[in-house]
RNA sequence: GCCCCCGUAGCCCAAUCGGCAGAGGCAGCCCACUUAAAAUGGGUUCAGUGCGGGUUCGAGUCCCGCCGGGGGCACCA
């Protein structure tokens, strides 16, 4: 059988030789390796950091290794950025292209339970799987720019930037950094700073004491309250299935956790948290400056949730007798004149102030409350206060969204309306969430459904303040454009005005007299960065005995895991609200209890390690930063690499707003949508904190951002719905031509397509695919499937074509019997020279713009061109092996060297010559009515005029004209005419 | 409920500015090579672009309304 294949036959086996031959001879020879301006491995001499020389930071989001290793879904990203940066080399760029790990987290804590192995031996096998994996298909990685996040030398910088945030505050005063494209003032500066200002007296101390005064202690915690990193003891989310904290970030819209689906409950404990939420109107503004897929930066527009209004404070007296105000916060000020009721949550203080001993005179029935305690508002809205409290957010939303029906109870207390003076009931209802604006609102019902809604229920006065249309439901609040109608009182008037004009009028209004204020709310949150496990970075923090945090000094990073017999995170059962989070640290007492010098003149002083681990992003926020510098021991990463890589350009990105200035940051990052608002908003949060300190140039980290899809799989399903091995599925077409039928074991069975996994036994491996045709087929056809950014099933049945792509091409160079090069060196015909510089303008264009799909397509074209050929000639298949090699850099290389020349890496990609790409001769279509009637071989240099009258001179035209009088003739020269009768 | 993306041959996908619906691949069918099959090579069939309107000389492409698939947000004041 296998005796009859020539011997010289591009097969897998053959394939696979070449391709371990050049694997191991790029890494001998440092192929890949960048060419550096500065910092441990610099080589100013290289050519390619001659002026005028672009350079590129091409990257994909890294990996976390899983034990199963990587199914062929996993590449496509790899794969599209390979070729790209292969591309980009032979183009003349600087290319730095690297790859490393992103290594703590919990499946290594979780598989570690089970196996009883420590996560590191489990990470590391995992790592080395993906390593040989990676380098099987031949990426062009940089060897010497790998690590991993769980690595020493990565975790010390880790900890040493999160020192730098942690001795970092916010000043929204303070100009930004010259040369940034930031709107308004706002940066962080060293806390030293703040000490300054604090001692000089240029800023008052919370209680108005001199700073002097005050005690080592209160410093440190007036500083916390200032500090990006910082301990709070706030409400936060504790998943008890986890054993740990999440970041709202984390916690799924109906109250799970993200990563194992787990009940999330609110908790009131002291985490470390970091000020995200300083830099909310930069992260919003400056996704204009990026070349970022819309839907990315919708999301974190979405996410930050920015919302302009007012604060309005209403008037209320306290039972105590003394003037109060509850302050409302609305996008909606110029509705104010409607506002016929308050409502503020539950949790909200004033409630305790203002509640009276006895209802109200009158007081309706329907807002005592449903419960049993009603007889006066104190018990009333207790109770109301204590049910609240039992249910979660979600649970609170599900009750009221789906039934419509809103709870609530009277506070028995009035407040007024400032601007029409009237009383208002201020009620207690769990509709407003005391986590968003003051936590109180103004219940406008005529012109906000949920206040309609409440109003309803309660009986409560509606008055439109916006003129409805027309044919507006009497029954509905009208939340659409239109004048202001019975929005007047003395001194202000905005009837008559449209929504934006009455803002402005009324916000006028509300500053002038003292009782509002235009305002900016946000829906993000502060991060919550401390995690209760043991894989994970420590904090570089000690805490002393009076109960103060310090820093680790510089010099005593990294702060490593201790080892520990007992690593396991303590779980709980998942609805176990009342559990409480428990460190695995905390039980390493002898790491836990040690002595630090703390550098503040006292010598070593008896100090606690913070157990607390930093959550798994991380690593992941700044790991771009590293592959720039990775041997660095005295920064993260050396200024002028950062900016020399890095940095921003003289040019914005397309779409940019009118002059803005270019954000910098890494030059195409590929990765999945999944991180949209997670690991993206993070490390944009930390290159923030890093551009104002001063440590990097760019202010962003990433500048361009593609989202691969997915590659899905057909799942098969037998009769019970189970699915089988699609391996082994047969598939049978239909005799008509339709749909074809699939059966397994002689059963019929039904195809659907679905995500890659076990259990859906339908997983295929690039190991699997490598042995069986090769990587360099592999790579053709993960990237011949279409264009990046779409997910599509895996089809291993259709990877045949790639191969026979690339055996094609062998044969037209090598002979499969001999092992010869057949190639000759005769003059390429006007023909085939044309056909041949038509590729080269295309492909090149295709490989620029990330059409590897399109670009596969022309070279197959080409060569099935030359394989009709007798012999082929040299100086069309050269440029040809040059054009493959970014997809099969293997076998180009292997056909490169045979036809004579060294490495084609850095060859200078083929050159078309623009007289090739000229047409002498076009076809013309000519139309008659948009029907296509005729088709004429015209000079393409032809004149409109001469074209038209050609036109009008054909035969077939004029039969289809039959004598019609000829109302229009629309000339496309040379390509088009249509005639109009 | 609101917002975003996508629907082109049996399947995966092409189609600059609105200008001949088809570049490429898989599958099918036919032929060559073969004792035969596989592999390989050559040839070839197949859709009028999810549906209904509109704009236009001309619509896969632009606009409106549906249908189907995917995703995001959701008492956010």
């Amino acid at each position: 059988m296998s005796e009859r294949i020539p011997q010289h036959r591009y097969t897998a086996e053959l394939a696979g030789q070449i391709e371990r031959r050049w694997q191991e001879r790029w890494e001998a020879e440092d192929t890949f390796a960048s060419a550096n301006p500065a910092g441990p491995w610099a080589s100013p001499d290289d050519p390619r950091l001659a002026d005028g020389r672009d350079h590129r930071v091409v990257m994909d989001m890294f990996p976390y290794p899983s034990g199963a290793g990587m199914h062929v879904g996993h590449p496509l990203g790899y794969v599209s950025t390979d070729v790209y940066a292969r591309y980009l080399r032979t183009a003349g760029t600087n290319v730095m292209y690297a790859m490393g790990f992103d290594a703590f987290g919990l499946p290594a804590e979780h598989y570690a339970v089970q196996t009883g192995q420590h996560p590191r031996v489990t990470t590391e096998a995992a790592m080395a799987t993906y390593r040989r994996q990676m380098r099987m298909i031949g990426l062009s990685h940089e060897p010497r720019r790998t690590f991993a996040t769980i690595d020493p030398d990565y975790v010390r910088w880790t900890q040493w930037i999160f020192q730098r945030i942690y001795d970092a505050w916010y000043d929204p005063d303070a100009p930004p950094r010259e040369g940034s494209g930031q709107a308004g003032p706002g940066r962080a500066r060293p806390i030293s700073d703040l000490v300054g200002q604090f001692s000089a007296g240029e800023r008052p101390t919370p209680d108005g004491r001199p700073w002097a005064e005050l005690s080592r202690v209160e410093r440190a915690r007036v500083l916390d309250g200032y500090r990006l990193a910082y301990v709070s003891a706030a409400p936060v989310n504790w998943c008890p299935g986890l054993g740990t904290v999440l970041a709202n970030e984390e916690v799924t819209a109906d109250g799970k956790s993200e990563r194992g689906d787990f009940p999330v409950f609110k908790r009131n404990l002291s985490q470390w948290m970091m000020r995200i939420t300083a830099y909310a109107d930069r992260l919003t503004d400056d996704l204009d400056r990026l070349d970022w897929p819309e839907r990315v930066r919708l999301m974190q527009r979405n996410w930050i949730g920015r919302s302009t209004g007012a604060e309005v404070d209403f008037p209320v007296a306290t039972v105590a007798g003394d003037a109060a105000q509850i302050e409302v916060f609305t996008t909606r000020p110029d509705t104010v004149f409607g506002a016929t009721f308050m409502v503020v949550a539950p949790e909200h203080p004033v409630v305790d102030q203002i509640v009276p001993d006895a209802w109200p005179e009158g007081t309706q029935e329907a807002w005592k409350g449903t419960g049993e305690a009603r007889a006066t508002p104190r018990e009333a809205v207790q109770a109301y206060q204590r049910e609240a409290a039992t249910k979660s957010d979600v649970e609170r939303q599900k009750e009221t969204v789906e039934g419509s029906a809103k709870s609530g109870v009277f506070t028995g207390a009035y407040a007024t309306n400032p601007v029409t003076g009237a009383p208002v009931p201020v009620f207690v209802a769990d509709y407003v969430l005391m986590g968003y604006g003051t936590g109180a609102i103004m219940a406008v019902p005529g012109q906000d459904q949920r206040d309609w809604d409440f109003a309803t229920a309660f009986g409560l006065p509606v008055v439109r303040t916006v003129q409805p249309t027309p044919d507006h439901p009497e029954d509905q609040a009208f939340t659409g454009e239109g004048v202001a109608i019975n929005s007047a009182n003395d001194q202000v008037s905005l009837d008559g005005l449209g929504v934006a004009e009455a803002k402005e009028r009324i916000i006028a209004w509300l500053e002038q007299t003292g009782r509002g204020r235009s305002t900016v709310t946000y829906r993000l949150r502060d991060w919550l960065f401390s995690r209760q496990r043991y894989w994970g970075e420590p904090f570089p923090v000690v805490w002393d005995e009076d109960g103060v945090a310090h820093p680790v000094p510089d010099d005593q990073l990294p702060v490593t895991l201790p080892d520990v017999p007992d690593y396991t995170p303590r779980t709980f059962d998942p609805q176990d609200a009342a559990s409480e989070p428990e460190a695995p640290l905390a039980r390493a007492e002898e790491w836990v209890e040690t002595t630090m010098d703390l550098g503040d003149g006292r010598g070593p002083v008896p100090v606690r390690r913070e157990t607390n681990t930093m959550p798994n992003w991380a690593g992941s926020c700044w790991y771009y930063l590293r592959y720039l510098d990775p041997d660095n021991t005295r920064v993260p990463v050396d200024p002028a690499v950062e900016e020399y890589w890095i940095g921003p350009r003289r040019e914005t990105v397309p779409g940019a707003p009118e002059g803005a200035v270019d954000p910098g940051g890494v030059d195409l990052y590929v990765g999945g949508v999944e991180h949209a608002v997670l690991h993206l908003l993070y490390a944009r949060f930390w290159h923030k904190v890093l551009f104002d300190l001063g440590h990097v140039t760019s202010e962003e980290p990433f500048r361009r951002l593609i989202n691969q899809g997915m590659i899905e799989a057909y799942v098969y399903r037998d009769e019970r719905g189970f699915p089988v091995p699609a391996a082994e599925v047969e598939e049978h077409p239909s005799a008509d031509g339709g749909a074809p039928a699939y059966t397994w074991n002689g059963a019929p069975v039904t195809q659907e397509q679905g995500k890659m996994g076990k259990s859906l036994k339908n997983v295929v491996t690039p190991d699997d695919m490598v042995d069986q045709y090769g990587a360099d087929t592999f790579r053709v056809y993960e990237m011949s499937m279409g264009p990046l950014e779409q997910y599509r099933p895996w089809e291993t049945r259709a990877v045949v074509g790639s191969q026979r792509f690339l055996q094609r091409l062998w044969r037209n160079v090598v002979d499969e019997d001999t092992g010869a090069v057949t190639v000759v060196d005769e003059e390429l015909t006007p023909e085939l020279s044309k056909a041949l510089h038509r590729t080269i303008d295309a492909v090149g264009t295709d490989y620029a713009a990330l059409r590897t799909n399109t670009a596969i397509a022309r070279m197959i074209e080409l060569n099935n061109l030359l394989t009709k050929l007798d012999a082929v000639p040299r100086a069309a298949v050269e440029p040809l092996v040059q054009m493959v090699g970014p997809v099969a850099p293997h076998l180009a290389a292997e056909l490169w060297e045979r036809l004579g020349h060294e490495d084609l890496t850095y060859t200078p990609f083929p050159q078309a010559d623009p007289a090739q790409l000229v047409e002498d001769a076009v076809t013309a279509v000519v139309q008659v009515k948009g029907k296509v009637r005729d088709r004429l071989e015209v000079p393409a240099d032809i004149a409109e005029a001469d074209l038209e009258a050609l036109a009008l001179g054909s035969e077939k035209v004029q039969r289809f004209i039959d004598g019609a009088p000829v109302r229009k003739v629309i000339v496309r020269a040379p390509s088009l005419v249509n005639i109009v009768v």
